[in-house]
DNA sequence: CGCTGTGTTGATAAGCTTCAAGAGTGGTGG
DNA sequence: CCACCACTCTTGAAGCTTATCAACACAGCG
Protein backbone atom coordinates (compact mmCIF):
# COMPACT_ATOMS: atom_id res chain seq x y z
CA UNK A 1 0.00 0.00 0.00
CA UNK A 2 2.67 2.79 0.72
CA UNK A 3 5.40 3.93 -1.52
CA UNK A 4 3.74 1.68 -4.72
CA UNK A 5 5.78 2.87 -7.95
CA UNK A 6 4.14 4.44 -11.37
CA UNK A 7 5.58 6.30 -14.05
CA UNK A 8 5.57 9.99 -13.66
CA UNK A 9 3.95 12.31 -16.68
CA UNK A 10 5.82 15.13 -17.25
CA UNK A 11 3.82 18.51 -18.03
CA UNK A 12 4.69 21.24 -20.21
CA UNK A 13 7.19 23.50 -18.36
CA UNK A 14 5.56 26.69 -16.95
CA UNK A 15 6.34 29.45 -14.17
CA UNK A 16 5.92 28.65 -11.31
CA UNK A 17 3.69 30.88 -9.16
CA UNK A 18 5.68 30.73 -6.37
CA UNK A 19 8.83 31.78 -5.00
CA UNK A 20 12.04 29.83 -6.98
CA UNK A 21 15.41 29.16 -5.86
CA UNK A 22 17.79 30.93 -7.22
CA UNK A 23 20.95 29.62 -9.12
CA UNK A 24 18.95 25.74 -9.38
CA UNK A 25 17.99 24.57 -12.34
CA UNK A 26 14.26 24.83 -12.58
CA UNK A 27 13.31 21.34 -14.25
CA UNK A 28 9.31 20.76 -15.20
CA UNK A 29 6.33 20.00 -13.34
CA UNK A 30 6.13 16.24 -12.79
CA UNK A 31 2.47 14.86 -12.16
CA UNK A 32 2.48 12.54 -9.54
CA UNK A 33 -1.33 10.48 -9.15
CA UNK A 34 -2.98 9.41 -5.88
CA UNK A 35 -0.67 7.16 -3.92
CA UNK A 36 2.71 7.88 -5.78
CA UNK A 37 5.84 7.83 -4.65
CA UNK A 38 8.09 10.96 -4.95
CA UNK A 39 11.72 9.58 -2.91
CA UNK A 40 12.08 6.43 -0.77
CA UNK A 41 14.23 6.27 2.68
CA UNK A 42 17.67 4.61 1.75
CA UNK A 43 17.55 6.68 -1.59
CA UNK A 44 20.47 8.69 -2.78
CA UNK A 45 18.97 12.35 -1.75
CA UNK A 46 19.64 15.04 -4.35
CA UNK A 47 17.18 17.37 -5.67
CA UNK A 48 14.48 19.39 -3.72
CA UNK A 49 10.99 19.47 -4.58
CA UNK A 50 8.24 22.54 -4.46
CA UNK A 51 4.68 21.47 -4.48
CA UNK A 52 3.35 23.11 -7.44
CA UNK A 53 -0.40 22.01 -6.40
CA UNK A 54 -1.99 18.94 -4.28
CA UNK A 55 -0.25 17.62 -1.03
CA UNK A 56 2.51 15.57 -0.11
CA UNK A 57 2.76 13.02 3.01
CA UNK A 58 6.55 12.07 4.13
CA UNK A 59 7.13 9.60 6.62
CA UNK A 60 8.77 6.87 8.08
CA UNK A 61 7.96 3.39 9.04
CA UNK A 62 8.49 0.97 11.84
CA UNK A 63 9.57 -2.33 10.57
CA UNK A 64 6.26 -3.98 11.82
CA UNK A 65 4.23 -1.04 9.83
CA UNK A 66 3.55 1.26 12.51
CA UNK A 67 3.24 4.75 10.19
CA UNK A 68 4.53 8.19 10.91
CA UNK A 69 3.87 11.17 9.06
CA UNK A 70 6.28 13.72 10.34
CA UNK A 71 4.67 16.57 7.55
CA UNK A 72 2.11 17.58 5.11
CA UNK A 73 3.40 19.42 2.31
CA UNK A 74 0.70 21.49 0.75
CA UNK A 75 1.12 23.90 -2.66
CA UNK A 76 3.82 26.24 -2.52
CA UNK A 77 6.11 24.45 -0.19
CA UNK A 78 9.60 23.61 -0.62
CA UNK A 79 10.73 19.52 0.91
CA UNK A 80 12.90 17.04 0.25
CA UNK A 81 15.70 18.29 2.19
CA UNK A 82 15.60 16.34 5.48
CA UNK A 83 18.11 14.25 4.07
CA UNK A 84 22.19 13.90 4.45
CA UNK A 85 23.45 11.96 1.70
CA UNK A 86 20.56 9.48 1.76
CA UNK A 87 16.69 10.05 1.98
CA UNK A 88 15.77 9.16 5.77
CA UNK A 89 12.07 9.23 4.90
CA UNK A 90 9.72 8.30 2.43
CA UNK A 91 8.06 10.91 0.29
CA UNK A 92 4.70 10.62 -1.49
CA UNK A 93 1.67 12.61 -3.37
CA UNK A 94 -1.83 12.24 -1.45
CA UNK A 95 -3.76 13.01 -4.34
CA UNK A 96 -3.05 14.05 -7.81
CA UNK A 97 0.31 16.14 -7.66
CA UNK A 98 2.10 18.77 -9.28
CA UNK A 99 5.95 18.64 -8.16
CA UNK A 100 8.11 20.85 -9.39
CA UNK A 101 11.89 19.46 -9.17
CA UNK A 102 15.19 21.90 -8.80
CA UNK A 103 18.31 20.03 -9.54
CA UNK A 104 20.72 21.34 -7.31
CA UNK A 105 24.63 21.93 -8.28
CA UNK A 106 26.03 22.07 -4.90
CA UNK A 107 24.29 22.52 -2.14
CA UNK A 108 27.12 24.47 -0.37
CA UNK A 109 26.53 26.85 -3.26
CA UNK A 110 23.06 26.84 -2.19
CA UNK A 111 23.07 26.88 1.71
CA UNK A 112 22.23 30.47 2.34
CA UNK A 113 18.84 29.85 0.75
CA UNK A 114 18.61 25.80 2.13
CA UNK A 115 19.61 26.94 5.99
CA UNK A 116 16.77 29.26 6.44
CA UNK A 117 14.29 26.29 5.00
CA UNK A 118 16.35 23.86 7.15
CA UNK A 119 15.72 25.91 10.06
CA UNK A 120 12.00 26.30 9.70
CA UNK A 121 11.37 22.50 9.54
CA UNK A 122 13.60 22.25 12.34
CA UNK A 123 11.01 24.69 14.21
CA UNK A 124 8.03 22.77 13.21
CA UNK A 125 9.07 19.34 13.81
CA UNK A 126 10.28 20.40 17.77
CA UNK A 127 6.89 21.91 17.62
CA UNK A 128 5.26 18.90 16.41
CA UNK A 129 7.25 16.65 19.17
CA UNK A 130 5.16 18.87 22.10
CA UNK A 131 2.36 17.75 20.41
CA UNK A 132 2.80 14.37 19.78
CA UNK A 133 4.69 14.43 23.60
CA UNK A 134 2.30 16.07 25.57
CA UNK A 135 -0.99 17.02 24.28
CA UNK A 136 -4.12 14.75 24.30
CA UNK A 137 -6.12 13.54 21.33
CA UNK A 138 -9.01 16.43 21.29
CA UNK A 139 -5.89 18.74 21.50
CA UNK A 140 -3.67 17.17 18.98
CA UNK A 141 -6.44 17.85 15.95
CA UNK A 142 -7.52 21.27 17.07
CA UNK A 143 -3.47 22.18 16.78
CA UNK A 144 -3.44 20.45 13.40
CA UNK A 145 -6.55 22.01 12.11
CA UNK A 146 -5.29 25.63 13.36
CA UNK A 147 -2.47 24.83 11.76
CA UNK A 148 -3.63 23.91 7.90
CA UNK A 149 -6.06 26.81 8.64
CA UNK A 150 -2.77 29.52 8.95
CA UNK A 151 -1.16 27.52 6.00
CA UNK A 152 -4.38 28.39 3.78
CA UNK A 153 -4.09 31.48 4.49
CA UNK A 154 -6.33 31.88 7.74
CA UNK A 155 -9.70 31.24 6.09
CA UNK A 156 -12.42 30.05 8.10
CA UNK A 157 -13.04 27.03 5.43
CA UNK A 158 -10.09 24.79 4.93
CA UNK A 159 -9.33 21.89 2.88
CA UNK A 160 -8.07 19.21 3.95
CA UNK A 161 -5.87 16.98 0.77
CA UNK A 162 -5.54 14.14 3.64
CA UNK A 163 -7.54 10.49 4.60
CA UNK A 164 -8.66 10.07 8.15
CA UNK A 165 -5.54 7.80 8.27
CA UNK A 166 -2.93 10.17 6.93
CA UNK A 167 -4.36 12.65 10.10
CA UNK A 168 -4.52 9.70 12.18
CA UNK A 169 -0.72 8.93 11.26
CA UNK A 170 0.42 12.24 11.53
CA UNK A 171 -0.99 12.92 15.04
CA UNK A 172 -0.02 9.67 16.14
CA UNK A 173 -3.81 8.57 17.21
CA UNK A 174 -6.28 5.50 15.59
CA UNK A 175 -8.67 6.65 12.57
CA UNK A 176 -11.57 5.65 14.93
CA UNK A 177 -10.00 8.44 17.46
CA UNK A 178 -9.94 11.60 14.67
CA UNK A 179 -13.41 10.48 13.73
CA UNK A 180 -14.75 10.90 17.34
CA UNK A 181 -12.79 14.12 17.78
CA UNK A 182 -14.12 15.51 14.81
CA UNK A 183 -17.64 14.64 16.02
CA UNK A 184 -16.68 16.15 19.59
CA UNK A 185 -15.73 19.30 18.04
CA UNK A 186 -18.94 19.63 15.55
CA UNK A 187 -20.71 18.63 18.86
CA UNK A 188 -19.53 21.33 20.32
CA UNK A 189 -19.68 23.75 17.40
CA UNK A 190 -16.35 24.30 16.92
CA UNK A 191 -16.19 22.82 13.66
CA UNK A 192 -18.58 22.03 10.90
CA UNK A 193 -18.28 19.66 8.20
CA UNK A 194 -19.06 20.58 4.91
CA UNK A 195 -18.03 17.28 3.14
CA UNK A 196 -15.45 14.74 4.64
CA UNK A 197 -12.52 16.80 3.33
CA UNK A 198 -14.06 19.73 4.11
CA UNK A 199 -14.01 21.67 7.11
CA UNK A 200 -15.38 25.44 8.33
CA UNK A 201 -14.02 26.53 11.62
CA UNK A 202 -16.60 28.21 13.74
CA UNK A 203 -14.91 28.61 16.84
CA UNK A 204 -11.37 29.39 16.25
CA UNK A 205 -10.74 30.54 19.70
CA UNK A 206 -11.61 27.28 21.40
CA UNK A 207 -9.18 25.94 18.93
CA UNK A 208 -6.67 27.96 19.64
CA UNK A 209 -7.17 27.26 23.44
CA UNK A 210 -7.04 23.86 23.02
CA UNK A 211 -4.63 23.58 20.53
CA UNK A 212 -1.93 25.77 22.66
CA UNK B 1 11.70 25.86 38.86
CA UNK B 2 12.09 26.04 35.12
CA UNK B 3 14.01 29.11 33.48
CA UNK B 4 15.46 30.35 36.38
CA UNK B 5 18.57 32.54 36.22
CA UNK B 6 21.83 32.65 37.58
CA UNK B 7 24.88 34.67 37.17
CA UNK B 8 27.61 32.93 34.90
CA UNK B 9 31.27 32.48 36.05
CA UNK B 10 34.02 32.56 33.75
CA UNK B 11 36.18 29.91 33.69
CA UNK B 12 39.69 30.58 31.72
CA UNK B 13 39.98 30.24 28.25
CA UNK B 14 41.24 27.03 26.80
CA UNK B 15 41.03 25.04 23.32
CA UNK B 16 38.59 22.81 22.59
CA UNK B 17 38.91 19.14 22.52
CA UNK B 18 35.61 19.55 20.15
CA UNK B 19 35.84 20.55 16.57
CA UNK B 20 35.27 24.35 16.38
CA UNK B 21 33.46 26.40 13.87
CA UNK B 22 35.35 28.27 11.13
CA UNK B 23 35.23 31.67 11.16
CA UNK B 24 33.22 32.23 14.59
CA UNK B 25 34.44 34.07 17.34
CA UNK B 26 35.41 31.61 19.88
CA UNK B 27 34.19 32.99 23.86
CA UNK B 28 36.31 31.30 27.14
CA UNK B 29 33.79 28.56 28.08
CA UNK B 30 31.07 29.63 30.09
CA UNK B 31 29.94 27.77 33.78
CA UNK B 32 26.15 27.20 34.30
CA UNK B 33 25.28 25.80 37.69
CA UNK B 34 22.50 23.01 37.75
CA UNK B 35 19.36 24.14 36.19
CA UNK B 36 20.08 27.53 35.02
CA UNK B 37 19.00 29.24 31.98
CA UNK B 38 21.28 29.20 28.59
CA UNK B 39 18.49 30.96 26.62
CA UNK B 40 14.69 31.33 27.35
CA UNK B 41 11.65 31.37 24.29
CA UNK B 42 11.54 34.68 22.56
CA UNK B 43 15.10 35.91 23.22
CA UNK B 44 16.86 37.11 20.54
CA UNK B 45 18.85 34.59 19.20
CA UNK B 46 22.94 34.98 18.14
CA UNK B 47 25.51 32.63 18.88
CA UNK B 48 25.90 29.10 18.66
CA UNK B 49 26.75 26.88 22.30
CA UNK B 50 29.26 24.01 22.26
CA UNK B 51 28.93 21.92 25.09
CA UNK B 52 32.39 21.78 26.86
CA UNK B 53 31.15 18.84 29.77
CA UNK B 54 27.43 18.47 31.55
CA UNK B 55 24.65 18.29 29.39
CA UNK B 56 21.92 20.48 28.24
CA UNK B 57 17.86 20.14 27.79
CA UNK B 58 16.15 21.88 25.31
CA UNK B 59 12.42 21.97 25.70
CA UNK B 60 9.21 23.76 25.03
CA UNK B 61 6.51 24.66 27.89
CA UNK B 62 2.31 24.67 27.27
CA UNK B 63 0.21 27.13 29.27
CA UNK B 64 -0.30 24.87 31.92
CA UNK B 65 3.23 23.79 32.53
CA UNK B 66 3.69 20.42 30.50
CA UNK B 67 6.78 20.27 28.94
CA UNK B 68 8.34 18.76 26.11
CA UNK B 69 12.17 18.50 26.05
CA UNK B 70 13.02 18.11 22.58
CA UNK B 71 16.45 17.12 22.86
CA UNK B 72 19.79 16.84 25.20
CA UNK B 73 22.97 17.58 24.20
CA UNK B 74 25.93 15.89 25.50
CA UNK B 75 29.91 16.94 26.10
CA UNK B 76 30.84 17.64 21.75
CA UNK B 77 27.54 18.58 20.42
CA UNK B 78 26.57 22.35 19.36
CA UNK B 79 22.79 23.70 19.84
CA UNK B 80 21.38 26.98 19.21
CA UNK B 81 20.42 27.18 15.98
CA UNK B 82 16.69 26.21 16.57
CA UNK B 83 16.16 29.65 16.00
CA UNK B 84 15.32 32.03 13.59
CA UNK B 85 15.28 35.62 14.59
CA UNK B 86 14.02 34.68 18.30
CA UNK B 87 14.12 31.78 20.47
CA UNK B 88 11.61 29.20 20.06
CA UNK B 89 12.66 26.88 23.19
CA UNK B 90 14.30 26.95 26.33
CA UNK B 91 17.66 25.99 26.92
CA UNK B 92 19.34 24.94 30.26
CA UNK B 93 22.05 23.68 32.05
CA UNK B 94 21.19 19.85 33.45
CA UNK B 95 24.18 19.33 36.22
CA UNK B 96 27.08 21.31 36.40
CA UNK B 97 27.77 22.05 32.62
CA UNK B 98 30.68 24.32 31.00
CA UNK B 99 29.28 26.05 27.55
CA UNK B 100 31.94 27.72 24.93
CA UNK B 101 29.73 30.34 22.96
CA UNK B 102 30.66 31.15 19.62
CA UNK B 103 29.39 34.23 18.54
CA UNK B 104 28.78 34.07 14.56
CA UNK B 105 29.71 37.22 12.25
CA UNK B 106 26.65 36.55 9.90
CA UNK B 107 24.67 33.67 9.58
CA UNK B 108 24.94 34.02 5.41
CA UNK B 109 28.32 33.81 5.64
CA UNK B 110 28.31 30.46 8.49
CA UNK B 111 25.46 28.54 6.88
CA UNK B 112 27.55 26.11 4.62
CA UNK B 113 28.70 24.92 7.90
CA UNK B 114 25.38 25.65 9.76
CA UNK B 115 23.21 23.62 7.65
CA UNK B 116 24.97 20.01 8.20
CA UNK B 117 24.13 20.57 11.75
CA UNK B 118 20.75 22.32 11.12
CA UNK B 119 19.96 19.08 8.49
CA UNK B 120 20.76 16.54 11.59
CA UNK B 121 18.81 18.27 13.47
CA UNK B 122 16.24 17.96 11.58
CA UNK B 123 16.64 14.51 11.27
CA UNK B 124 16.93 13.46 14.45
CA UNK B 125 13.99 15.37 15.46
CA UNK B 126 12.08 14.01 12.99
CA UNK B 127 12.69 10.51 13.97
CA UNK B 128 11.72 11.34 17.53
CA UNK B 129 8.59 12.34 15.79
CA UNK B 130 8.01 8.26 15.06
CA UNK B 131 8.95 7.53 18.86
CA UNK B 132 6.81 9.55 20.21
CA UNK B 133 3.76 9.09 18.04
CA UNK B 134 3.73 5.48 17.35
CA UNK B 135 6.15 3.46 20.25
CA UNK B 136 4.61 2.40 23.32
CA UNK B 137 6.81 3.12 26.69
CA UNK B 138 8.91 0.26 26.55
CA UNK B 139 10.12 0.88 23.13
CA UNK B 140 10.24 4.54 23.44
CA UNK B 141 12.84 3.77 26.69
CA UNK B 142 14.79 1.26 24.52
CA UNK B 143 15.24 4.05 22.05
CA UNK B 144 16.25 6.49 24.81
CA UNK B 145 19.01 3.87 25.62
CA UNK B 146 19.88 2.81 22.44
CA UNK B 147 20.33 6.36 21.61
CA UNK B 148 22.21 7.39 24.63
CA UNK B 149 24.62 4.38 24.20
CA UNK B 150 25.58 5.74 20.55
CA UNK B 151 26.41 9.11 21.74
CA UNK B 152 29.00 8.14 24.23
CA UNK B 153 30.72 5.81 22.16
CA UNK B 154 28.73 2.86 21.96
CA UNK B 155 30.03 1.30 25.40
CA UNK B 156 28.00 -0.78 27.66
CA UNK B 157 27.83 1.62 30.41
CA UNK B 158 26.17 4.55 30.14
CA UNK B 159 25.76 7.73 32.60
CA UNK B 160 22.45 9.25 32.12
CA UNK B 161 23.35 12.87 33.37
CA UNK B 162 19.34 13.32 33.66
CA UNK B 163 16.38 12.57 35.95
CA UNK B 164 13.52 10.30 35.41
CA UNK B 165 11.47 13.65 34.62
CA UNK B 166 13.42 14.81 32.23
CA UNK B 167 13.76 11.49 30.75
CA UNK B 168 9.59 11.35 30.40
CA UNK B 169 9.71 14.97 29.57
CA UNK B 170 11.49 13.60 26.82
CA UNK B 171 9.81 10.67 25.95
CA UNK B 172 6.18 11.79 26.49
CA UNK B 173 5.87 9.74 29.85
CA UNK B 174 5.48 10.59 33.50
CA UNK B 175 8.50 9.76 35.67
CA UNK B 176 6.69 6.82 37.04
CA UNK B 177 6.30 5.23 33.73
CA UNK B 178 9.74 5.79 33.45
CA UNK B 179 11.06 4.06 37.01
CA UNK B 180 8.39 1.05 36.00
CA UNK B 181 9.97 0.58 32.25
CA UNK B 182 13.87 0.86 34.07
CA UNK B 183 12.54 -2.06 36.24
CA UNK B 184 10.88 -4.19 33.61
CA UNK B 185 14.06 -4.01 31.40
CA UNK B 186 15.68 -4.97 34.70
CA UNK B 187 13.68 -7.89 35.76
CA UNK B 188 14.44 -9.13 31.70
CA UNK B 189 17.85 -8.64 32.46
CA UNK B 190 18.10 -6.58 29.18
CA UNK B 191 19.76 -3.94 31.69
CA UNK B 192 21.20 -3.81 35.32
CA UNK B 193 21.38 -0.69 37.12
CA UNK B 194 24.48 0.78 38.46
CA UNK B 195 23.39 3.52 40.46
CA UNK B 196 20.40 5.75 39.84
CA UNK B 197 22.01 7.61 36.57
CA UNK B 198 24.62 4.87 35.57
CA UNK B 199 23.39 1.65 33.70
CA UNK B 200 24.91 -1.16 32.00
CA UNK B 201 23.16 -2.93 28.53
CA UNK B 202 23.12 -6.76 29.29
CA UNK B 203 21.27 -7.67 26.14
CA UNK B 204 21.51 -5.22 23.61
CA UNK B 205 20.44 -6.70 20.83
CA UNK B 206 16.86 -6.73 23.06
CA UNK B 207 16.85 -2.75 23.01
CA UNK B 208 17.27 -2.83 19.67
CA UNK B 209 14.90 -4.64 18.59
CA UNK B 210 12.66 -3.21 21.27
CA UNK B 211 13.66 0.74 19.91
CA UNK B 212 12.83 0.05 16.43
C1' DC C 1 -27.62 0.80 -8.99
C1' DG C 2 -24.67 -1.87 -6.63
C1' DC C 3 -19.81 -2.04 -5.11
C1' DT C 4 -15.69 -0.62 -2.84
C1' DG C 5 -13.22 2.21 -0.02
C1' DT C 6 -13.54 5.60 3.61
C1' DG C 7 -15.57 7.23 7.63
C1' DT C 8 -18.50 6.82 11.85
C1' DT C 9 -20.16 4.77 15.97
C1' DG C 10 -20.38 1.31 19.75
C1' DA C 11 -18.47 -2.02 23.22
C1' DT C 12 -14.58 -3.74 25.36
C1' DA C 13 -9.79 -3.93 26.70
C1' DA C 14 -5.14 -2.37 27.25
C1' DG C 15 -1.76 0.95 28.58
C1' DC C 16 -0.60 4.89 30.74
C1' DT C 17 -1.57 8.47 34.17
C1' DT C 18 -2.86 9.92 38.58
C1' DC C 19 -2.83 9.77 43.41
C1' DA C 20 -0.62 7.97 47.32
C1' DA C 21 2.80 5.99 50.22
C1' DG C 22 7.25 4.21 51.08
C1' DA C 23 12.30 3.32 49.92
C1' DG C 24 16.71 4.71 48.47
C1' DT C 25 20.38 8.09 47.54
C1' DG C 26 23.39 11.76 48.05
C1' DG C 27 24.73 15.75 50.43
C1' DT C 28 25.50 18.43 54.69
C1' DG C 29 26.44 19.50 59.26
C1' DG C 30 27.27 18.16 63.76
C1' DC D 1 32.64 9.81 60.19
C1' DC D 2 28.17 9.17 60.92
C1' DA D 3 23.45 10.63 61.09
C1' DC D 4 19.98 13.23 59.45
C1' DC D 5 17.44 15.56 55.85
C1' DA D 6 15.74 16.64 51.45
C1' DC D 7 15.04 15.01 47.18
C1' DT D 8 14.55 11.61 43.78
C1' DC D 9 13.02 7.30 42.68
C1' DT D 10 10.15 3.15 43.16
C1' DT D 11 6.01 0.64 43.89
C1' DG D 12 0.96 -0.02 44.46
C1' DA D 13 -4.08 0.76 43.46
C1' DA D 14 -7.52 2.96 40.90
C1' DG D 15 -9.22 5.67 37.07
C1' DC D 16 -9.16 7.57 32.52
C1' DT D 17 -7.90 8.04 27.80
C1' DT D 18 -7.10 5.87 23.76
C1' DA D 19 -6.61 1.46 21.08
C1' DT D 20 -8.77 -2.50 19.36
C1' DC D 21 -12.36 -5.19 17.45
C1' DA D 22 -16.64 -5.10 15.17
C1' DA D 23 -20.63 -3.50 12.73
C1' DC D 24 -22.76 -0.15 10.13
C1' DA D 25 -23.28 4.23 7.22
C1' DC D 26 -22.03 6.93 3.56
C1' DA D 27 -19.88 8.68 -0.67
C1' DG D 28 -17.97 8.25 -5.00
C1' DC D 29 -17.52 5.62 -9.16
C1' DG D 30 -17.93 2.27 -12.62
Amino acid sequence: MYAQQIAKIELPSQPSPFALLDGAMAQPVSFFPAGTEIYAQGEKAGPLYQVEFGAVRVYRLLADGRRQISAFHLAGETFGFEADATHHFFAEAIGATGIRVFRIASTADMSSQLLPLALKGLIRAQEHLLVLGRQNAIERVAAFLVDMAGRQGGLRQIELPMSRLDIGDYLGLTIETVSRVFTRLKDKSAIRLLGLRSIEILKQNMLLEMGG
